[in-house]
DNA sequence: GACGTCTTGTGAAACCGTGCACAAACGTTC
DNA sequence: GAACGTTTGTGCACGGTTTCACAAGACGTC
């Protein structure tokens, strides 16, 4: 009777990819697909077959030798596991153009979001409605995420304030954090980060850019590498 | 007379953080800081000193030992490894709210990308100021592309479009695509993707929350395990 | 110019993620 | 119920990434 069972513990790189199975494989319910193979995920994906199958091996022995999976049950297992099996309020800092792309993006309130509530620091931005939703004042943050037990919080300002943002979330109770701003911030451990830095992103892509210049200028014996990362490469 | 040496491959892992080095050590530069310790860097990039210096190194032997790297030279060097001596313009396809945040970002034009064009399918978007720039029909994206002799294009339509939008700037010469959909997209090979999806990032940071509260349910004999994916746990 | 302190640069080990290859299991057909 | 084609689940080897640990080199002091 010792019930729930030892948690087992899912590689990092593999919770990334199951965000991506997931909407994949809601796409496929939508459209009335029952059962998928692993290499027709995979292909959707963009992914190896064999990381796919290893992939939902973490979740359980789900699929059916010489069948596939049931999408179905799939979709429903990989939700339990990632905690989505119900909404989760977000609270956002900062309205400025991030926070208001951020509130108004539908693939947000679409895969389990809502908007919790924005806050900022000038008062001019006090007031607005974006998204839906009144934006507070910063003061009324821990409010805020106390009223609805918000537990993710979302930093949309400038770099420089950032680091405030970040503290601010922490004081009113968030445990996780997603950061778009450029900067790195601290915080206590146990709390989760998550960051997406769009320059970042960019110089990436620079750098690969520049590769292939570099290759073509200094000879041809080189042949372009055609580098991919993140994403398919038909 | 070999000339230009043989471009020395530097890891994925490494080039990933390299901007984040340039950003901190920039802003070093602006408040005068004159050189830095890779114990500092560290501290400021949130990663371990011995990884800065392995990072370092892909770069060549720049520091001095006992001292540390002069800050200017590495700025310089850093921006040189990732093509940053010049700006880049880049094309976005798509105006509605991301595509305008991503215009109005200002790490944007801040960090050597310009905004050479936006396009959109939608009629009623055409004409329209975002950022500076006008919106252009996506029929003229061949046009802007080969104007400004663009190669980095940003989608940042709805999931439905992002292939079409993925084709459409392949066909106008585009090299690298930086994909803001909630859809993996097809490119021929040869040509760099990077992707950035705001469900999927949030999705990951659910798990952690989730994993969080079973393990808190469960038993207090597990200690909540601090996961920190990118970016500092202080 | 010898000594001590500091910090870099880098082998080597440990760790993690990926992909191959194949046995095990399922459904179907005869 | 046996034989066959299909697809999963996973052991294993490989390559990339991180971290440790330390020799080599620079600077300052006496």
């Amino acid at each position: 009777m010792a019930g729930q069972r030892t948690r087992r513990r899912i590689p990092e790189a593999t919770v990334a990819r199951l965000p991506v199975y997931l909407r994949i494989l809601s796409e496929q319910f939508d459209i009335d697909v029952t059962k998928i193979s692993s290499e027709e995920l995979a292909d959707l994906a963009g992914v190896n077959a064999a990381k796919v199958r290893k992939d939902l091996s973490y979740l359980g022995s789900y699929g059916t030798r010489g069948v596939g999976y049931e999408v179905e049950f799939l979709v429903y297992q990989i939700r339990r596991e990632l905690g989505l099996t119900h909404d989760w309020p977000v609270v956002i800092v900062g309205s400025g153009n991030m926070g208001q792309a951020l509130a108004g993006y539908n693939g947000f309130g679409d895969r389990g979001f809502t908007v919790g509530g924005i806050v900022d620091i000038d008062d001019a931005k006090v007031g607005a409605v974006v998204g839906g939703v009144r934006v507070r004042h910063v003061s009324e943050l821990t409010r805020v995420v106390a009223a609805q037990n918000i537990s993710i919080g979302v930093i949309a300002t400038p770099g420089i304030a950032a680091q405030d943002a970040a503290d601010a979330l922490v004081a009113a109770g968030v445990t996780s954090i997603l950061n778009f701003a450029p900067t790195v911030i601290n915080v206590p451990h146990g709390i989760s980060v998550g960051k997406v830095d769009l320059a970042v992103e960019l110089q990436i892509l620079a750098y690969h850019e520049q590769r292939r210049i570099n290759a073509a200028k200094g000879s041809s014996l080189v042949s372009v590498p055609g580098e991919s990362r993140r994403g398919a490469s038909a």
